[in-house]
DNA sequence: TTGTACGCGTTATCAA
DNA sequence: TTGATAACGCGTACAA
């Protein structure tokens, strides 16, 4: 198995019989070639089998065809499936992903990122706007273009790609108010240094402030994103909080847990008590009961933001802030609640919009 | 925001009064540098926001401290889950990885290893034995290390970490026959391309065969590896070969899609029928029926495999072919055929092993 | 322990 | 359209 060294450039301009520079330009820019020996270097190429070498190409060129993304963590599909779609995206442009995760840690997030930073990543994908200073900081310095997802920066600065989280979660809220619920309990993931879970709490809490319902403490419940962990908090839901008939959870995971729970202890869903989901992940529509939940353009965001960044990395424009589009899916994990829980209901009075529900395509 | 442009080494040398390579070693190297230089280099890198320029590095190290993986798609929990805990490990050693898909594409996949090669990965993690011609050469003209995953490469002599996916899906069939089942379905997904899905319709075949029954060619359903394809699958099953008591399915996905067509049919599970799936995805448990399985150590793959590519980066020698164990999860979507569906019992004659059966672990 | 100087493989500038 | 040649930023023998 002897490896011959790999050949270089040099190589093949030698096979072919024309300079370096020659052979060079007609790998970057065939055009600036003349045809006849264009085709001769790339017969060269082929028969001598050159790769070219990405580090010294980065090194003088001052780019590495590289992309990085950071995200909270694969083993939420949402993200798993953004990612496919972005690295295939990329692909076709010929570029590389580079890719980190944190696990929800902000510091190790800023680890993650200075070390894509320095692997001279050409632009940087970051999920929402939560993030260390030193994130800024770094990518500020460098120079380097990145972009927001899954969320809107709206009065900052930030390029970002997303949705409002919190005006879907109050669409959320609205559609349960329209049911004619009134006691509520939130279970979320952790909000801390989750701008995302934050937002779609708050989003609830507007729209049932709006409608003369305060969310206690106690009603709002803060965990892991598990099954398990939304098994868990809807046990406490339910022995702390039997009075409840609507339940928000703050994703499809959750919410599973939530239903699993509910019908081990023979409570009925939607009949005794609704749950509700975000992000519409497969198993969403095929549990039963279906949930009902808020469906996120998971792959579409991968894409484009892949797109959003070879577009200004090539040196075009893109609009600051693009919105993608999300959609209530009612589904049969939401009903009415049961007659005898049912508060005295305000005939004609149909809930109030909050302040978060504006935005008509949330 | 005028950005300065970012300080280089030499910056450091003179801010810190030391040679650029003093400054170099003391990053790289800090043992071979006096602690109170040391310190100078520290401070002047702090003081400049010092950020080390990969590509540079690179060219010069002939080493870019990046690892490559390259995976089927990471719509697949199993995949995701894995490459979340390589990149993890990775990123605790300094190391960054570069990740590709091809969607189960055999040119696709040899495309992104192209790309990796020429970005320069110091290895590269594949899955399973299945590859273009094209991957091993590109591979050994690189003379880059490379891990199979997924898999076990007895007869050749490729490094892998993995399992028989052939004696795993054996011991399922086995489990099958030893409850009494004698009329058998496997649905799989596409083999064509992927070793794995072979490999384990071959164990159940073997199994089948050990025991005196031959798997017909109608009995066995290729499909795609999606809970709605699952579902599609056992809907022919149920059609064509009503008298089936036992299907084994390729992975928990299209398990669980062969076992909502069969409950949404009035088809009990297991009592009329047995399923059985692959993998043990957090669902297979908590789904209902819970799933028969064969229980894969996901994340532990990914770990030990960014392990075996750092420690023969730096030289060390690992075991060509490593084993993980998996294990045969039994819960309830398998039980005994229905009493009518019994052929008559050989009473005193368990089922023989297979060839495939050999190792107690699978 | 530190410094000097060369090389890593390519792109890009400038002339021809 | 092509060719010579100077960067690109850092690592590392080798010498001091």
């Amino acid at each position: 198995m002897a490896r011959d060294k790999p050949s270089l450039l040099t190589d093949v301009a030698r096979v072919a019989g024309v300079s370096l520079a020659t052979a060079s330009r007609t790998l970057s820019d065939p055009d600036l070639v003349l045809p006849t020996t264009r085709e001769r270097v790339l017969a060269a190429v082929a028969k001598l089998g050159y790769v070219p070498h990405g580090a010294a190409r980065a090194l003088a060129s001052r780019r590495s065809r590289t992309i990085g993304a950071v995200i909270p963590t694969l083993d939420n599909p949402i993200f798993a499936s953004s990612i496919q779609a972005m690295q295939r995206r990329l692909a076709t442009e010929g570029y590389t992903l580079l890719l980190g995760s944190h696990e929800y840690d902000l510091e190790a997030e800023s680890a993650v990122v200075a070390a894509l930073v320095e692997r001279g990543v050409d632009g940087l994908v970051l999920v929402g706007t939560d993030h260390a200073p030193a994130v800024y900081g770094l990518l500020d310095k460098a120079g380097l273009s990145y972009e927001l997802t899954w969320t809107l920066d709206e009065g900052g600065f930030h390029h970002c790609l997303g949705f409002s989280n919190r005006a879907a979660a109050a669409r959320v809220a609205m559609h349960l108010l329209h049911l004619g619920h009134r006691r509520f309990a939130v279970i979320s993931g952790a909000t801390r240094s989750n701008d995302r879970a934050r937002e779609r709490v708050a989003g609830v809490r507007d729209m049932l402030v709006a409608n003369g319902i305060e969310l206690s403490p106690q009603a709002l419940v803060e965990t892991e994103f598990s099954v398990t962990h939304g098994r868990r908090a809807m046990a406490y839901v339910l022995d702390a909080l039997p009075d409840t008939t609507a339940v928000v959870c703050g994703n499809d995971i959750l919410a599973i847990g939530a239903v699993m729970e509910a019908m081990s202890r023979g409570v009925a869903i939607p009949g005794k008590m609704s749950v509700t989901g975000f992000d519409d992940i497969d198993l969403a529509g095929e549990w039963t009961p279906s949930l009902t939940t808020v469906r996120l353009p998971v792959a579409e965001i991968g894409r484009r933001a892949a797109e959003r960044m070879l577009t200004r990395i090539e040196g075009g424009e893109v609009r600051r802030i693009e919105e993608v589009r999300v959609e209530l899916v009612v589904r049969e994990s939401t009903a009415p609640p049961p007659r005898s829980a049912a508060s005295p209901v305000r005939k004609g009075s149909p809930p109030k919009a909050s302040r978060g529900c504006g935005r008509r395509r949330a």
